[in-house]
DNA sequence: GCCGTTTTCGGCCCGACTGTTTTCAGTCG
């Protein structure tokens, strides 16, 4: 785990505790806050100086640390711990926090049975349910009783976050399934699926109905119904008109990783469904999609300009304690998205840059890289190693989707469980290659590889071998434990070597499985600009790497970028969406993405970086 | 505890749903 992700939680579980402890609540968020804009970070914030003082002043540049943040993370730099942590644990029953990782309970539920019936621990807990003390607590009550007893089999899977390939599959059927029913007009996934993150909490879709002569209510009841009937559905967790929240399995079905997926996933899921009419669709897509922090933001700048926004539309602010929309107010703008924001004077925003990281503060909205955009796949694996398919059908599925380009990249020697080349086994596979190519045409096929960086940075083919290569990606499969440090070392050599265009998947970690190295990301960053070598978004769901910020520093410092699908088998394609949203979330655009160049000027590229 | 296009003090988003209550608190997103 990453220092920051380590500072990260450090905060979360201090506002945890002093939420236990009743402190003053936005205090707590305080605490909160600086958890996230610490893990939105890309660079270790630890080591961002290299005295106390000088950290201090560049953690006060970022948002959400202030001057007592700041002071805390320097401790932390130094020595690992922040005190308040420490100093919190004395005051809490070990045990307590656990109780916040029940779903449906909260801190004020938590602090209520440590304060009035001495339950400090899950065993505590389970005694009470058991023999009916707690439904004698205050607040709480038989049907409150079976919600938690029901949900205390759900706690590690419910917070347990799923990565966005399998969420977006379930996604895919939910809103398939909403589709078929007469009602439904539109059925759109919003949420952090919407957003593109990397991992889901719970799946958001939003559905606005068809115009129709009969009550607005008896139609949303009937879509709701079937919803919370639909197949697959486990857990039913709230049933209202206007919105309703289930649970459904999941499968397995995580291609190459399946069986380590399996170990460590929940096996369900929430999903949420929201119901409205077609003319708040714009106001609904907003606050579902989120992110929180990012509509929090908004709906601050609307109470400054005399408005107040919520999921039906932007009202003026008439002060009345109840909300605009149920006293028959006319939104000044609800039916679209782009209609609220122009409203502020603002583009419409890219959900995937939601995430309050500074996107209110634009004035023209870039032209960020679409999937229609990618016209070359530079990364992909044939029968020849690890693929399962041969070069003429990589080709021909390449050419169906429109690409000019498809790069044969197998792996290299290093890699024997992969079917990595000898030597002579590649030479071999040069040659194939060349008569795939009178095979399949009208489309142009690159002789690669994938080769293996090695711990020491070397590559795991002689340069007279990589020479006869059209197309050369680099990337780190071994030693992924290794120390910053090496692993530094180790990037920059591989980056900074003549003969390599692509570094691919740059730190190998695994979603939700394998933290993989932690380099410092500027000195590639700096390097791979210095150099003109690409880096790659590697598309695959499980892998998402660069990861979302380090693209966005990676073309702060200046980089090329590469988004490739790393394709094994034909449906590997697919992820091309998940590498052009995590490419989105980072501000890329089209000019900036190897992939998306003409033919021209992506071949010229691949041969000038070489001198030729 | 953070923050400032009215503020260096005094704010800090908004609504749906549930369950325990008869008007609201807790949780969630």
């Amino acid at each position: 785990m990453s220092t920051n992700q380590r500072l990260s939680e450090l905060f979360e579980t201090i506002a945890r505790m002093m939420d236990l402890l009743g402190e003053d609540s936005f205090r707590t968020a305080a605490f909160a806050k600086a958890g996230r804009a610490v893990a939105d970070q890309s660079q270790d914030v630890t080591t961002l100086a290299d005295t106390p003082a000088v950290l201090k002043a560049k953690l006060l540049e970022i948002p959400g640390i202030g001057k007592s943040m700041a002071d805390r993370i320097v401790e932390f730099a130094g020595t690992g711990t922040i005190a308040d942590f420490a100093a919190l644990s004395e005051k809490l029953p070990p045990g307590l926090l656990e109780l916040t990782t029940i779903p449906g309970v909260g801190a004020k539920s938590v602090r209520v049975w440590w304060q009035e019936g001495k339950i400090t621990n899950l065993a505590q807990l389970k005694a009470a349910i058991a023999d009916g003390s707690l439904a004698t607590l205050p607040r709480m009550g038989e049907k409150s009783v079976a919600k938690i007893k029901e949900n205390l089999s759900l706690m590690g899977s419910a917070d347990q976050r799923t990565s966005l390939g399998r969420a977006a599959a379930v996604a895919d059927i939910v809103v398939a399934f909403l589709l078929t029913l007469p009602e439904v007009e539109r059925a759109v996934p919003a949420g952090s699926l919407r957003r593109g993150k990397e991992t889901i909490g719970d799946i958001d879709v939003l559905v606005a109905l068809k115009e129709s002569k009969e009550p607005l209510a008896a139609r949303q009841r009937v879509v709701a119904e079937a919803f919370r009937t639909m197949p697959g559905v486990v857990q039913v967790i709230a049933s209202g008109e206007n919105k309703s929240s289930v649970r459904v399995g999941l499968d397995g079905g995580s291609g190459r990783w399946k069986a380590d997926e399996e170990k460590t996933a929940a096996n369900s899921i929430q999903v949420d469904l929201r119901i409205l009419p077609n003319s708040s669709f714009g106001a609904g897509m907003m606050y579902f999609t989120g992110s929180k922090e990012h509509n929090v933001r908004l709906r601050e700048r609307a109470l400054k300009l005399g408005w107040t926004l919520n999921e039906w539309g932007l009202f003026p602010n008439d002060a009345e304690p109840t909300p605009p929309h149920t006293r028959g107010v006319v939104p000044l703008a609800s039916a679209t998205e782009e209609e609220i924001y122009a409203k502020f004077g603002l583009p419409w925003i890219a959900p995937e840059l939601r995430e309050d990281r500074g996107e209110l503060e634009v004035t023209a909205a870039l032209r960020l890289i679409e999937v229609a955009d990618i016209k070359a796949e530079l990364h992909a694996h044939t029968t020849a190693s690890d693929g399962n398919m041969e070069i003429e059908e990589l080709a021909s599925r390449a050419k169906e989707r429109g690409f000019h380009t498809i790069a044969v990249t197998d792996h290299s020697k290093g890699q024997p469980v992969a079917g990595g080349l000898t030597i002579d086994r590649l030479l071999q596979h040069i040659e194939d290659i060349a008569k795939a190519r009178e095979v399949v045409t009208g489309i142009r096929i690159l002789a690669g590889s994938e080769v293996d960086i090695l711990a020491d940075g070397t590559l795991d083919y002689p340069d007279d071998i990589l020479r006869r290569l059209d197309v050369v990606v680099a990337s780190p499969h071994n030693g992924l434990t290794q120390d910053p440090q090496s692993a530094t070392r180790r990037m920059v050599a591989a980056i900074r070597h003549p003969l390599v265009h692509i570094i691919g998947h740059p730190t190998g970690r695994l979603v939700n499985r394998r933290n993989g190295i932690s380099p410092d990301m500027a000195a590639l960053f700096a390097a791979a600009k210095e150099c003109n070598t690409a880096l790659e978004i590697n598309a695959h769901w499980m892998r998402l790497d660069l990861r979302d910020i380090h693209v966005k520093a990676a073309l702060e410092a200046g980089c090329l970028i590469a988004i490739n699908c790393d394709v094994h088998a034909a449906g590997d394609f697919e992820n091309l969406r998940f590498g052009v949203k995590t490419g989105r979330r980072g501000g890329l655009t089209p000019e900036r993405c190897i992939n998306a160049w003409d033919a021209a000027t992506l071949h010229g590229w691949l041969k000038r970086k070489r001198g030729g």
